[in-house]
DNA sequence: ATCATTTCGGTGACATGTCAACAATATGGT
DNA sequence: ACCATATTGTTGACATGTCACCGAAATGAT
């Protein structure tokens, strides 16, 4: 009996460990972006798909299918943006409920200025301290754990 | 010449599943909180430590230096969670610009019922499926990138 | 003792994220 | 064609988080 219910020591450590790198990677992500391009992790999740689209055009639809966002969360952030110049909103052609997302000239010249600095960004934090043998061992973790998240996920629907 | 600058394509793998367990772990845990308890991820940040303290009772810049929270998300938080009936504050009678915060007993029956589940809920998802030498070589490579992410917070300091 | 500086907590404005509800439109079964 | 149902996007209310600022009180240098 007695199934492992608590955390031992080593256990704790790590989750600790997970918790502060969870908080101050994404904190120290945010302000490379916000001090370089002046643009937040938001703006960056829906410039990145943006900028990889024909014309940088996309169905709200499927722009919130490439972020895996809810669509009342990216139609705030679209508004948002849309204020500050970034993307622009247009009929959809197809599906008269439609809305058409558009990279503005400005949201393609911040996303395109953003870009390489970001990736630098991962890579130092991220991949510098770990060898090659350590990121293929890392992925396999992740795998694992996420399954275990999505099969919980799962459950509920 | 050509820093790797990019990531090559089994880094942006990891990139993705780390984003997508950041973000999934994190929306699984908030729901099975709020299901079980009532209480967001907030409340138990603030509960737990408050738990651990004699009495219940803590000063504010200790409460905040537990959870390494800024003094403005603090005030606010307990503010809510005061309206809800899970904290109350007091005056601090060593210093008048300080303010403690106290469980209430409906706060200590809150955390008490949720932690459990709560280390049941890290276990299952974030532990089992990993063995004991993994968990071992994951904090190492949590350790070697958190080392990173510091340094580069310390140097804006 | 005096006074600049620091610490402490709080507040308001705003950005972000979630939820419930809504209106308009599309879709599919009959 | 008709109508129940699903999809799409938006909105408003609210919780959360960040930032700039403030006022009060403690601290430290002189």
């Amino acid at each position: 009996m007695t199934e492992p219910q608590w955390l031992n020591a080593e256990e704790a450590d790590v989750w600790a460990k997970y918790r502060r790198l969870r908080r101050d990677l994404h904190k120290a992500q945010e302000q490379q972006l916000l001090r370089d391009s002046g643009l937040s992790a938001a703006d960056y999740a829906l410039l990145a798909p943006l900028s990889e689209a024909p014309e940088g055009l996309l169905r709200a639809r499927d722009l919130g299918a490439e972020v895996d966002w809810e669509r009342s969360r990216l139609s705030h952030q679209v508004s948002r943006m849309e204020k500050r110049g970034l993307v622009a909103r247009e009929a959809c052609a197809d599906d008269a409920r439609g809305s058409m997302v558009r990279l503005t000239p400005a949201g393609r010249k911040a996303i395109e200025e953003a870009a390489p600095r970001h990736a630098q960004t991962v890579r130092r934090l991220f991949f510098d301290p770990l060898d090659a043998e350590e990121v293929r061992l890392l992925g396999q973790f992740l795998d694992r754990i996420l399954a275990a998240v999505e099969a919980e996920a799962g459950e509920s629907l």
